[in-house]
DNA sequence: GCCAACGTTGGC
DNA sequence: GCCAACGTTGGC
């Protein structure tokens, strides 16, 4: 059996926010609008249905961790990509060869928040890639370590 | 709104 | 394959 992985998902909470994931029915919502390789191909090629999800809010007030979630389907090809009025839509995309894959992931459980700030004081963190300078990327891998420490909050 | 960082595009 | 221009992310 492969071991569990674990990721930090990076969402607006504008378009989706951790209790708009934990209202979806059964807790569940597609990955939509990922236009970034790295990020897609994670999902594509790494996530397995169980594995560990710290769902953050960027682009907003007070960033941070806001919910423990899971990995909850395989990868499969994002509708948004061949929806015209979406501002996903992908004109280079093909249904024959989707350019771009999701999983759904599932909200378990709302935490306090662990803010960006805190994840920044807290030296146990200082590895995290999304702490890193620069980092802009959405989707990135965790240890199991790091997603404990934060995975332990209330 | 600013701007640093960095991914993508496209001319050559 | 190089690299400048451009667009986007995301904290502040």
């Amino acid at each position: 059996m492969a071991t569990k992985n674990y990721w930090l998902m990076k969402s607006e909470p504008e378009e989706c926010s951790f209790e708009d994931n934990l209202a979806a029915r059964n807790h569940t919502v597609p990955w939509t609008g990922v236009r970034n390789y790295q990020a897609r191909n994670f999902m594509r090629d790494e996530m397995r249905v169980g594995d560990g999800v710290l769902f953050y809010h960027s682009s907003c007030p007070m960033p941070g961790v806001y919910g423990i979630a899971e990995v909850a389907s395989a990868p499969y090809a994002d509708p948004t990509q061949f929806d015209t009025k979406s501002k996903y839509y992908d004109t280079t995309s093909t249904k024959v060869a989707p350019r771009w894959q999701l999983v759904d992931v599932k909200a378990l459980r709302a935490i306090t928040p662990f803010t960006l700030e805190q994840m920044r004081a807290d030296s146990r963190l200082a590895q995290m890639i999304v702490l890193k300078r620069g980092n802009r990327l959405s989707i990135t891998p965790v240890s199991a370590e790091h997603f404990n420490i934060i995975a332990a909050r209330k």
